[in-house]
RNA sequence: GUGGCUGUAGCUCAAUUGGUUAGAGUACUGGAUUGUGAUUCCAGGGGUUGGGGGUUCAAGUCCCCUCAGCCACCCCA
């Protein structure tokens, strides 16, 4: 018995036990809801690719990222985001599609990055596209799902950034830099947390770009205030230039719109400093932080590209995306203790007195999932202190308790745990009376009205409503 | 991929600085309690001190390698 093999998991890689399980998959529903309620689509596509569809792009980055390796002819990839899956699929379907397509693609990718904290090797994208169109009403409905999203999840204080990248490379072009964007840009992004001094140092060695030149660039960071007041202090920066005049007015449509719906600036904020993200981004583009954890990075970004798939098809798909990072969210929500320790996924449990009324607590455990209570009949006949303990540590809303007298006169004992009240309720009628007391109680929370608690439990909201 | 910090029971930590059989709290299982989840009391299971090698009469403790976690880069969800 020596030679047992030690279990163990690969690095960067993780096991999931039921109580991180369940709210990673309460996330994953909630976020299906909210893509849903736009009307996107869901789709998958293969684990696995082709090497050269995945590394297409051959930044040496992604190489470098990608698990790779041969399988027997031919050269394989696992894929590292959706986004290129979502050109390869587009380009091959696109006749069956049609134009403009909106999908969600909620599933696994992998990085070779060296792990920390809310960062793996394997990880799962919840991102949502519109693909097929270039109008400023697909830019807006995306910033609109991001707010949807951080809300839904329960959320409040949160900031979503905005920027368009024309603002940025129009202003390059005006001041002569536009060779290096990439470069200028990767600076710039670190500027709040490096500081003016470091960026303009770091602007200089990277490129050829003057002190003065940097100087211009640098401008940006002077300008802060209120939606209004940002947007105003761009106007003269960006005068004369065609690109960032269109990069503006489009930010201004973006934020009149979120304004327009009630969306307010502690939740969306132009920032001029953001330029994150793929180098394939072309217009607005999105990145979003927890007010109450900003260490962690951006939980939701995207923004729009002007040609997805043009290494795959002459075909030009211009569109609009962004990405939930569920596993950084859910790393955050556990650090600022969002999460309820649950660790059933059913409202109540039902006691097994004795293994003689089996039969009864099955009938009445039919009974209430049929009306939407999900329901768990203990499997031992244990005592009874055991069976109670059992309910408490996992989380139960309440306990039923049916004994011989209680059968016989066609009762139930029903326990809440939270308070410890009793109350007798009858199962005549197909336990009608039982149902609902019980609907009353657990789907009473559903009366308040917030978008976050209707999708949250969304499940119990459509009971209560066709009940 | 580069540099650094850490690693003792499921979890949080002890172990007189190299000295005998690695302890405690908590969690888990059962009992006190054959109709009721806090608490209390009792008992039990659970460790090749992350893994391998070395130095030493003697290693959880010192050295090397390796694995994993974390931190800063890189990049990004």
């Amino acid at each position: 018995m020596s030679n047992l093999i030690t279990p163990r998991t690969l690095r960067g890689f993780r096991d999931f036990l039921p109580e991180v399980m369940i709210p990673r998959e309460r996330l994953i529903e909630t976020a299906k809801q909210v893509y849903r309620s736009y009307g996107f689509v869901p789709i998958d596509t293969p684990a696995l690719e082709y090497s050269e569809i995945l590394c297409g792009k051959g930044s040496e980055e992604t190489d470098r990222q990608m698990f790779r390796f041969d399988h027997g002819k031919h050269d394989v990839a696992m894929r590292f985001d959706l986004t290129v899956p979502l050109a390869r699929f587009v380009a091959q379907n696109a006749n069956e599609l049609g134009m403009p397509f909106k999908r969600y693609h909620i599933a696994p990718v992998w990085r070779g990055e060296r792990p920390q904290a809310g960062r793996y090797r394997e990880f799962i994208q919840c991102d949502f596209d519109t693909i097929g169109t270039r109008s400023i009403a697909s830019d807006i409905e995306t910033g609109l799902v991001i707010y949807d999203l951080m809300r839904a999840i329960g959320f409040e204080k949160f900031s979503i950034r905005v920027n368009n990248r024309k603002v940025l490379n129009g202003l390059l072009e005006k001041s002569g830099l536009a060779e290096s964007s990439v470069p200028v840009l990767r600076a710039l992004d670190k500027l709040p947390k490096i500081g003016r001094e470091a960026v303009a140092k770091e602007m200089q060695e990277s490129t050829s770009a003057t002190e003065s030149q940097v100087d211009e660039i640098l401008k940006l960071a002077e300008v802060k205030g209120s939606n209004e007041e940002i947007l105003k202090q761009l106007e003269p920066l960006c005068v004369g230039n065609e690109l960032a005049e269109e990069g503006l007015s489009q930010l201004r449509a973006v934020v009149e719109a979120a304004n327009t719906v009630g969306i307010t600036d502690a939740n969306l904020q132009v920032d001029v400093s953001i330029a994150r993200g793929l180098d394939y981004y072309t217009g607005t583009i999105y990145e979003t932080f927890l007010d109450d954890l900003p260490t962690i990075g951006s939980v939701c970004s995207g923004g729009r590209y002007d040609n997805l798939a043009q290494l795959y098809t002459k075909q030009e798909l211009p569109g609009i995306g962004a990405s939930l990072g569920l596993d950084r969210l859910l790393a955050a929500m556990q650090t600022l203790e969002m999460l309820p320790a649950t660790r059933t996924t059913a409202d109540v449990m039902i006691v097994q007195f004795s293994k003689d009324h089996l039969q009864s607590y099955l009938t009445m455990a039919s009974q209430l999932r049929a009306a939407g209570i999900k329901t768990e009949v203990f499997p031992d006949a244990k005592k009874l202190n055991q069976q109670f303990k059992y309910a408490d540590r996992r989380g139960f809303d309440a306990v039923l308790i049916a004994g011989d007298d209680e059968l016989a006169a066609k009762k139930v004992q029903v326990k809440w745990l939270s308070d410890g009240s009793q109350t007798e309720l009858s199962t005549e009628g197909g336990s009608l009376e039982l149902i609902n007391f019980l609907g009353n109680k657990l789907f009473e929370s559903q009366d308040d009205n917030s978008l976050g608690q209707r999708v949250w439990d969304g499940v119990k909201w459509v009971w209560k409503k066709l009940w």
